[in-house]
DNA sequence: GCAATGACTGGTA
DNA sequence: TTACCAGCCATTG
């Protein structure tokens, strides 16, 4: 239907939440990832959109482009990544992003 | 309309 | 391995 945009989020950030949405369990997605997931092309955009509106999605399967959580959550987000079954890195500290990385398949 | 902000990224040391 | 720098872009006041 043609209903109008949300007063709250905006477009960019609906689409930022979207994808986070699809992320399968078990997998991540880095904000760089997202956002040319889009056909974006900015990581900083996308993880501005998280802080606003993170809240709402699974946040905890978006992460840096290094496979580590971002700062103000990390330990939250490494923990709720371990229960989904994510592929930690010996360290623990950091996602494998070799196998974690969701192909958007 | 401008300046500041932020859960980023890649490169260099 | 960690630490710092400059570029990047949408949102906000």
């Amino acid at each position: 239907m043609g209903k109008l945009p949300p007063a709250g989020p905006s477009l960019y950030a609906e689409r930022v939440l979207a994808v986070v949405e699809l992320i399968p369990a078990g997998k991540v997605l880095a904000y760089g990832d997202v956002a040319e997931y889009l056909g974006e092309s900015s990581a900083r955009a996308v993880g501005r959109v998280m802080f606003a509106y993170g809240a709402a999605v699974p946040w905890h399967r978006v992460v840096m482009a290094s496979g580590r959580p971002a700062p103000p959550k990390a330990v939250e987000q490494l923990r709720r990544l371990a229960l989904d079954g994510t592929p930690l890195r010996r360290s623990g500290a950091a996602v494998d992003m070799a196998r974690a990385r969701w192909d958007g398949r």
